[in-house]
DNA sequence: TAACCTATGTGACGGGTTTCACATGACTCG
DNA sequence: CGAGTCATGTGAAACCCGTCACATAGGTTA
């Protein structure tokens, strides 16, 4: 299969494209054109024509992008026209409130199994999702069909964990322990890195940095 | 006062760095390489250097950097050399996870005052700071001093959350709400999407998308 | 059906960011 | 103290990405 490079900076639009066609779907609107999706997101409307180009012509000439298929049209590309089965490791602060977020469920990702080593929290609910040890991720993830693992647990201990998810043959990993990890190269990892964004802040204002159409608005 | 460009990117790197340059530091290791550096945020040598060089000469030919220096540099060039006030709006199950997570106080973000809307929760002790209402912000971010405003509300009420932030004063907002939020110019906002790394990951995986050294690894 | 209007799709262009390559300078060792 | 080694700092080159501009085609109206 002959493919161009698509860049990060193309997918994470489509997630925001993604966001917005839904917001444009619940308010009934069947047609958007690239500048008022532009607006939006704070992008020009050649962007947007040129992201959505790379994959096809979405759009009809004159009038715009129909509102719904659009709305498939992406989801299908970035794969979240379907569920994925996902494990949330470290049931702390950051690990309960992911497996409350609804914003997940919305996008296809369900969270099917909760690990923790916390004997005090092994067993307990959340959300109808019985706490396991993560002793048994090995055994329990593949049981459970799960295809991503999210790691909340604290830096310390991350490494070791994730290093027990490959193992376990994840393939997918979202990282939220504010530490680098090393995994295989077929392992697709990525961070959620929190005070990233606020030490953007703290650098803009200590230097009046001015504001600027961003490339990627996280 | 004459300064180039910065990209986001660079700072972004910067928060890598000065992450890298902290465990190395716990580590006890006194001096780093551009090498090193890269290697562990799987970036380039020259990538290294050539961020680093924007503001400076910070290293020794031959030698490398000084860990506890270079720290110290870049934690100055972001501004988190010093504490910041930051106020939490929204005590769901985001906001009080970020109330406890540990990693914002380590860089200097203290958060001092937590609002809601909920009846329930006002008052109510969450990190031993008690939660105001949210219709005295006005009055309260002030006067506690607060300079950073994270938002942790629902979506559907976001914007007007953020339309009373602005009216109090405040000049930066982190936004967590899964929504587009519109600010004035001389506002600062970012926006912290977690569906994004997710919604990566399955297209990574659909596309079986080819890993690169990731120009920003978030 | 024809003329007009409008917004897409895309090659060409331009700017910005990353990579390359090497001169430079600091440290080390004999 | 001088030769050798090593990694920085930085212009120049390469590359990638975003913007521009327009030909194109679908819709609409008369």
């Amino acid at each position: 299969m002959e493919r161009k490079r698509i860049s990060e900076s193309t997918i994470h639009r489509l997630s925001l494209y993604l966001r917005t066609l839904a917001e444009l779907d619940a308010d009934g609107q069947a047609t958007v054109s690239s500048k008022e999706l532009a607006d939006r997101e704070k992008l020009t409307p050649a962007q947007v024509r040129k992201d959505l180009s790379f994959f096809g012509s979405f759009g009809t000439r004159g009038l715009g992008y129909p509102v719904i298929e659009l709305k498939d049209k992406i989801a299908r590309i970035l794969g979240v026209n379907r569920t994925w089965n996902v494990a949330v490791i470290g049931v702390g602060n950051i690990g309960s409130a992911l497996v409350s977020y609804k914003e997940f469920a919305r996008q296809g990702f369900r969270i099917v199994k909760i690990f923790d080593n916390d004997q005090r929290k092994i067993g307990s609910n959340h959300k109808g999702i019985q706490v396991s040890d993560f002793k048994d991720f090995a055994d329990e993830a593949p049981e459970a069909g799960v295809e991503i693992a999210i790691i909340a647990v604290p830096g310390p201990i991350a490494q070791y964990v994730v290093d027990d998810v490959v193992r376990a043959g994840i393939k997918a990993i979202l990282n939220f322990a504010p530490v680098n990890l090393r995994v295989p190269a077929d392992v697709y990892l990525r961070n959620e890195n929190m005070s990233m964004e606020l030490e953007y802040l703290s650098f803009a204002m200590v230097n009046n940095h001015v504001q600027k159409k961003t490339r990627r608005t996280v």
